[in-house]
RNA sequence: GUGGGUAUAGCGUAGCUGGUUAACGCGUCAGUUUGUGGCACUGAAGACCAAGGGUUCGAAUCCCUUUACCCACC
């Protein structure tokens, strides 16, 4: 259930209530792919990190452990120990990012594991039973994210293939949750909107889907090779198309100045693997900027990584040894600096917030908008 | 002391039947990273080839001397 708590121009505040708790938004979905974020950082550790949600990867968690596996070990809230909520992407980006190994057919699509190799098919249906057995609190609906550009006969054909597989999802999820043998039995669903840089296809499948009534909607198939400008774009002319009292998800966006132009359309949520990602490849967000911490201007610098940070890492540590950590290969330098990205993002997203609360959103935006992304 | 061997970027090496801007790895420096298969990727700087002399149109490559180090034997 979500509640629309206050607006300035297009921005959003409010509130989403699930079986796992409420989550105040804009927020942010910290990615934990194979159930982990990446550098070495456990729930509680996340939890330390004002993390409001947790983001997995159906694909790779059916792969491995198995989603029968984390079903037997009781969802994936109790396997991980994360007892916030966890939204479940469906697969269908990896279909796009391992297009290589793909056929996508009307009844779902057949790939290759990037872990042996061994052919799998993976279709709506499929993707709501691994999702139902991870026992999510929010699941994605499996789509098919074109690349852009795309031809616009394909893009035209693709979105409404991903049509037909959300009603199926729909179903499927519906049968699932009425199991008695489901583990999450009130498991959202959202729908995904595509429709490459098109407006009218964008427009189109956005009323196609919000038909279904789901939980939530998603715009994916942005940040996908198109330039910023595009994406804000499509972003303007679709966002009055969507549903006022729903959750609306950008996926896999993006950087700072990304998320609060996104806010300003009307997005509430975002998840983006770049903070964790940058930080294992020694790349810091600061509220000056974006630094490269292997950069020798570091090699005797006594501050912490952003002096206005009060995050873990912040608190003890200073740039000269981070950036000593990871010149010497130590795994402790990606888990310092995944802290301080995520603690950043997540902070972002609580100031955000805050200047929704009091009005001056705008001001925010103004002050930090490029700020943020710019080099230090 | 005798015989043999090696000296090429910060380090380790290739090139050594003589022929245009001396190659590679590591390291250094810089950049990239957007629903995470990949501990990642891209690029740059850096050596007048131990020193000196000689042969040759031309030498890191061939010859001589010196120096340093390595191995074996006294």
């Amino acid at each position: 259930m979500f509640k629309l708590i206050k607006t300035e121009d297009k921005a959003r505040r409010g509130e989403f209530e699930t079986p796992h708790g409420t989550i105040q938004s804009p927020f942010f979905m910290n990615v934990g792919t194979a159930a982990a974020i990446k550098g070495g950082i456990s729930s509680p550790m996340l939890e330390g990190l004002k993390c409001q949600v947790e983001l997995c990867n159906t694909y790779h968690l059916h792969l491995r452990p198995g989603d029968d596996v984390v079903y037997k070990m009781g969802g994936l809230h109790k396997f991980m120990n994360w007892h916030k909520p966890i939204l479940t992407d469906s697969g269908g980006f990896q279909v796009f990012s391992l297009a290589k190994l793909r056929k996508i057919k009307e009844e779902g699509v057949y790939f290759n594991s990037h872990i042996d190799g061994r052919r799998i098919f993976m279709g709506p249906e499929e993707s709501m039973q691994i999702q139902s057995h991870l026992a999510s609190t929010i699941a994605m609906a499996f789509d098919e994210c074109v690349e852009n550009p795309s031809p616009y006969d394909y893009v035209k054909n693709s979105i409404d293939r991903t049509t037909r597989w959300l009603i199926r999802c729909k179903a499927e999820m519906e049968r699932l949750n009425s199991l008695e043998a489901t583990i999450n039995r009130r498991q959202m669903l959202f729908g995904i909107n595509q429709g490459g840089t098109y407006d009218d296809l964008r427009i189109r499948h956005m009323k196609d889907i919000k038909e279904l009534d789901l939980d939530g909607y998603a715009v994916g198939g942005l940040a996908v090779g198109e330039p910023t400008e595009v994406m804000y774009h499509i972003l303007d002319v679709l966002t009055d198309h969507m549903p006022v009292n729903k959750p609306r998800y950008l996926m896999g966006v993006g950087t700072p100045s990304n998320i609060i132009e996104g806010v300003a359309r009307g997005i509430d949520m975002f998840d983006c693997v770049m903070p964790s990602r940058n930080a294992r490849h020694a790349t810091v967000f600061t509220w000056d900027g974006v630094t490269h911490l292997t950069n020798l201007c570091y090699q005797l610098d006594d501050k912490p990584l952003d002096e206005h940070c009060d995050c873990p890492t912040c608190r003890n540590f200073s740039r000269a040894y981070i950036r000593h950590l990871f010149k010497s290969g130590e795994q402790l330098a990606g888990r310092l600096a995944v802290q301080h990205n995520l603690y950043f993002y997540n902070t972002l997203m609580e100031k955000i917030r805050e200047n929704l609360d009091k009005g001056t959103f705008s001001e925010f935006r103004a002050e930090y908008s490029e700020r943020l992304s710019q080099k230090v």
